[in-house]
RNA sequence: GGCCCCGUCGCCAAGUGGUAAGGCAGAGGUCUGCAAAACCUCCAUCACCCGUUCGAAUCGGGUCGGGGCCUCCA
């Protein structure tokens, strides 16, 4: 089956076909430097990195942009709200973003350019457009002429009278239509600036992205990707420069990752429910994060709350606890005793969710990149692995230590692609043992001390005393695991 | 007002014509001193109505309900 993603320009999901055989070239808008990163931006990351990594699992060699703003009037104005450089506030939070962005696993892309370095791009662009008759200097402001590009809003699907109608004119601004975008604006005293034809001044934002697409990946690139509120104007702008500029098709598929709602409502800063990335790591492991993130598909809304973070955790404790449960195996060529006992037909069907684990994987992922039913499948192996380790006596059959194995090796892979999976199975589900811990009032030594004390009242028969030990535990949260080998605990 | 999306089990969430994945929670069972974990089994006809079709959660029309974009925004 091949790869089908969906694409906001034709608004169906298209087989993907790149521009160049074996090559994607993948350009998606990066942040403005302003603040720190939100959740909504680790979704889009996230989406984007897995994105990029499944085409570079299928072989292909991925070229994958994600610019940086760096100069804006956002910026400007929380620069000077603050009392401090522009240029140094950008820079902060550039840095804070790829800290962010390195704590969630996300890939650095192929290339990671600043608006501010590619200003001398930025202006020859905008002379070819006016030179095109698509651009127009006013008041050393520069403004593409929206009425001159005739494919314009044809990505937004929207109506130009109705759009002039709803549309203002910010004050100073001198445009022949009120739907003209700045590609260039006139400096304005104490702002970063940039000589030009039009005088001095500094980039507006669109033009940016149409600049660096270029120079990074050509004059036709195969994805953009974005946010969905980047549709209307950013993405529609970008069409208009390049392919004004051009004359040839920009992008051939346009991907844009659905919203983050937080409770039920959208997340807005005047609702006060608006989370950091690094608020939110501060209180759940950024593993647990990305998987809740992958656990609904890309397009979709997604709703965070506590509960569905818990879940989410719940869920990934699962994949690492099957993971830990093959680890612990022995090889299958070592030791003696073993031999290799034919599976049978009934145990082949149950066994088929792992033996077909990356086949179904591909499948979900070739359907625009559904990593929710990518996991769903995933879960299926993990059931069966369940299985056979719990009702095969394994460690005997070599037949079944090599599948273990085998698919320990898949679910690795896979999770490689989704940026899961990857640390060691037992470091990880210690971490979350002790994360939270000190809250409760515990330590793994005072819970190890519960233990002992349990155990001896069991030796002693003295089972009310062990139960209350038990119950204490357990209403802080701690669950007791006994098993022939001793006893061990874990977190609720 | 314009454009667009959504309504699937208690919660989360796949599924766009062929008879409802998965996770969490829940019930019963195996195991256990009793539990837990693990495993097994069970648990929805898809907001509503009318159509198209041999066949629809999936297509068309309508009703009700929720949300987004149209201004900076991932």
């Amino acid at each position: 089956m091949a790869l089908r993603v969906y694409n906001t320009m034709s608004a169906r999901k298209e087989d993907f076909s790149p521009v160049e055989p074996g090559k994607v070239r993948l350009y998606v808008c990066g942040i403005t430097a302003y603040d720190y990163c939100h959740i909504g931006h680790a979704r889009a990351n996230i989406v984007f990195d897995v994105i990029s990594r499944y085409f570079g699992w299928l072989g292909y060699d991925v070229n994958y942009v994600r610019n940086f703003t760096d100069i804006d009037d956002k910026i400007i104005n929380r620069a000077n709200e603050l009392g401090v450089d522009s240029r140094e506030l950008a820079e902060k939070f550039m840095l804070a973003f790829e800290e962010d962005m390195q704590a969630l696993n996300c890939d650095t892309p192929t290339f990671q350019p600043k608006a501010t370095e590619n200003v001398s791009q930025i202006i020859e662009l905008i002379q070819g457009l006016i030179g095109k008759g698509l651009a127009y200097e006013s008041g050393g402001d520069v403004y593409y002429a929206v009425t001159e590009f005739s494919e314009y809003l044809k990505l937004s699907k929207r109506n130009m009278d109705e759009m002039i109608a709803g549309a203002r004119i910010a004050p100073g601004e001198q445009k022949k239509n009120p739907m003209d975008f700045a590609l260039w604006k006139a400096a304005k005293p104490g702002e970063p600036q940039w000589e030009s034809p039009w005088g001095p001044g500094r980039p507006g934002w669109h033009i940016e992205c149409s600049a660096m697409s270029m120079r990074y990946l050509g004059e036709s690139i195969d994805i953009h990707g974005g946010g969905k509120d980047l549709i209307f104007p950013h993405h529609e702008n970008e069409i208009a420069q390049s392919e004004g500029a051009t004359g040839k098709p920009f992008a051939r598929y346009w991907m844009h990752n659905g919203f983050v709602n937080v409770d039920q409502e959208k997340m807005s800063k005047s609702l006060g429910n608006f989370f950091t990335v690094r608020e939110i790591l501060e209180k759940y492991d950024p593993e647990v994060l990305r998987f809740f993130v992958l656990s609904v598909h890309y397009r979709s809304p997604i709703d965070f709350s506590e509960k569905n973070l818990e879940d989410a955790r719940h869920g990934l404790i699962r994949f690492y606890e099957a993971l830990k449960a093959i680890e612990e195996l022995p090889a299958p060529d070592l030791g003696t005793g073993k031999v290799a006992v034919p599976i049978s037909g009934d145990d082949e069907k149950a066994w088929e969710p792992a033996a077909k684990a990356l086949e179904n994987f591909r499948g979900a992922m070739n359907d625009d990149i559904n990593t929710a039913l990518a996991l769903g499948n995933l879960f299926e192996a993990v059931r069966a692995v369940n299985r056979v380790i719990a009702e095969k006596k394994v460690e005997e059959n070599t037949e079944w230590l090599k599948r273990l194995k085998t698919i320990h090796g898949q679910m690795l892979e896979a999770g490689g692609v989704l940026g899961l999976f990857q640390s060691p199975a037992e470091a990880w589900l210690n971490r979350m043992k002790i994360s939270g811990l000190e809250e409760a009032g515990l330590s793994a030594e005072k819970i190890e001390a519960f233990i002992e004390e349990r155990k001896n009242a069991r030796q002693a028969k003295d089972f009310a005393r062990a139960d209350a030990i038990r119950d204490e535990l357990a209403e802080k949260g701690i669950i007791l695991l006994d098993s022939p080998q001793g006893t061990t605990w874990k977190k609720k």
